[in-house]
DNA sequence: CACCATTTGTTCGTATGTATA
DNA sequence: GTATACATACGAACAAATGGT
């Protein structure tokens, strides 16, 4: 029998054409592998030695495996690093993937205590509320409510739609440089509307990060409340 | 009638009898509120007015709504700082609140791609894993596991042991002084054993806080994975 | 599957007291 | 004083979600 070295168990050759099935979209994110039976069929080998190099790919998070279930390709995760200077699109860009953003609702309103408390106003003082879903290669990733406080940014709306960007929204207020001051994470279940806008299952989490944005004099122009899917990002911060 | 200034509005005076109800330990976390309607006769008044004073409740996230099963208790958020000096048991106090820590379980093993990775160190060799369960308030707040190097920190389980504090237990092996310098962010539904040991319902996500700390030299001397209930912490960062 | 009770969510309409121009 | 706007409060009805039979 070829065991004992480690560089060709078979265990370990299972797990690398497994990979390569993932990772080459063979299996889609989401949906179930073969049963270990199936495997053990087509590798000729024993249950347990797939089991084996099952137990691999879900060490390396490629796969959940569920009880009386199945074993589910899980998605790719996106490390999305915080710093001062923290901007969605850049952020995807960086993990070589390509950014969206799909506007889903404005309105002008007014600040509610959080909201208030993030931009530094009194409570009820006019705020503009954008909803958008922002995705990475063209799977949603997060739904985000960006609330700027009127009326410096009055009719951002119609600059945001053409640009889709925030950051090229706010420059044509003057606004070149701000910097995140900011940022809280907690998680909870997604409502039945977040879970359909994020195409992901109600048992889930998200991940909610309130953020608040300054400009160069320190004064807040942006509080966001961004929802992400709790499977397809992990959050990054680097403290030196 | 007593309306229009906003300092006797009957629905803040509702609103401040809930949230006394609450704080005082009346209702306790995870209890079910009396229904609107029941409110409603207890206070004679409309269901409108309770709802009002409801949505201020909500709005402090002292209450969480479920439409069709009722209003619940939520528990205290504990806001997190993370910073390069974060330390459990400082955080905790920070709160006006007393922590603690309970040892699960320690072994000596061998670092996974992950152990090794966060300790900048080779897979295979042997560290120390601390399993811990984090209390605030003699409530759960997090199952961590750490992971030391070896053969650096031989022993230092039984100086944990009475200390009860990995500060203090690091303190023994001449490290003064360590940071920070990594902290991941991720979510996930609990396995029954967290949920167990969190005294959580499984429905509820944990955070899975990955950290890297090193020593005052720069090495890695600690690789954590904490378990937080997702409920009952937020973590906060500042990037100035 | 249908059916039902319970509970929250939403939308009409109505009335009243306060503040402001 | 009048007109207007606004926040507050009540009533009724219906919609939507949940849980159980």
């Amino acid at each position: 029998m070829r065991t004992g070295t480690c560089g060709n168990a078979i265990w370990i050759e299972i797990a690398r054409v497994l990979e390569a099935d993932i990772l080459g979209g063979v299996c889609l994110p989401g949906e179930r592998m073969p049963t270990e039976a199936e495997l053990a069929l087509r590798f000729r080998v024993n249950r347990h030695t797939v089991r084996r190099a099952v137990a691999a790919l879900r060490a390396k998070r490629l796969v959940r495996v569920e009880q009386g279930r199945g074993t589910f390709v899980q998605d790719a995760v996106i490390p999305y690093a915080v710093t001062r200077r923290t901007r969605f699109s850049e952020n995807i860009l960086l993990q070589k993937r390509s950014p969206g953003g799909v506007l889903l609702h404005a309105e002008e309103t007014r600040a509610d205590g959080e909201t208030s408390q993030g931009l530094h106003i009194e409570p009820g003082r006019p705020v503009l509320r954008l909803d958008v879903l922002r995705e990475a290669d063209c799977r949603p990733l997060a739904v985000s409510s960006h609330y700027f406080p009127l009326p410096r940014f009055t009719g951002l709306v119609d600059i945001f739609r053409a640009a889709g960007s925030v950051t090229a929204s706010l420059r044509a207020y003057g606004v070149h440089s701000y910097r995140r001051i900011r940022t809280s994470l907690s998680s909870r279940l997604p409502t039945r509307e977040e879970a359909r806008l994020l195409e992901q299952p109600r048992t889930t989490p998200v991940i909610v990060a309130r953020s608040v944005n300054v400009d160069d004099r320190g004064i807040p122009i942006d509080y966001g409340v961004a929802r992400y899917s709790g499977a397809r990002v992990e959050f990054v911060f680097h403290t030196g």
